[in-house]
DNA sequence: TAAATACATGCAAATATTATTATGCTTTAA
DNA sequence: TTAAAGCATAATAATATTTGCATGTATTTA
């Protein structure tokens, strides 16, 4: 059973643009650190900053090859995450309608909004 | 369509221990301010910063019932995001076996880590 | 072996987030 | 109509995040 507390920390982590963009790309495969130095058109300490804490929160890993560091996915929650930030939805969640119990139980009177 | 950019600042919001607490209370039902106030156990105040996010956001939206103030769901992710917080996953994702491609084309070393 | 490539790290500045405190508004009850 | 309940907001302080810049290390190539 992971904890939910470590599971908040992976989605403080996630919800970066940057890193949700190095996320998707590590969907497509293996990348290196200059490969993202390109496509994600920021200066490369940054790139690495980013690398590095993803990868300490356990959510991507890396292998050296040669001078490079090949990125790669490692935590299984990040796909079925980034497809629910893709899912559509027809419709908000309706209100509940009427005469709801709170910490003053059931009020009597109408709904005023 | 959902611009990606939303989903991220959503992704944000959500990503706070008390606001995560918040949402899975509100799953259950309507509360209102004095409800959190007991159960989260912080400031009134507090509270009232968290849910004003939350409902900024368009996650969250309330209705006046006297004098309270009726918080309840309103963003259809949220349930399933929720969900997929508790998601376990037998193992992690395989790192990928032998020669990728990256920037600089195929390494033809051995795998060093 | 010297230079270049690929990447990481430390530090400081800028910015964003969070919690606290004080205060004010609206509604209901006495 | 006064007091209390329920909630929001503003201002501040504390903390965390993010970036830029300078520099350092390891590996490969010339």
């Amino acid at each position: 059973m992971i904890p939910l507390e470590k599971r908040i920390d992976l989605l403080r982590v996630i919800a970066h643009p940057i890193r949700i963009k190095i996320l998707e790309e590590l969907t497509l495969g293996v990348k290196c650190v200059s490969d993202f130095e390109e496509s994600l058109e920021i200066s490369q300490p940054n790139v690495s900053q980013h690398l590095t804490l993803l990868r300490t929160n356990g959510v991507i890993d890396f292998f050296v090859d040669g001078r490079l560091k090949c990125y790669f996915l490692k935590e299984p929650l990040i796909p079925d995450m980034l497809e629910l930030l893709k899912k559509e939805y027809a419709e908000d969640i309706p209100a509940p309608a009427c005469c709801p119990v709170t910490k003053k139980r059931t009020y009597p009177g109408e709904r005023r909004r």
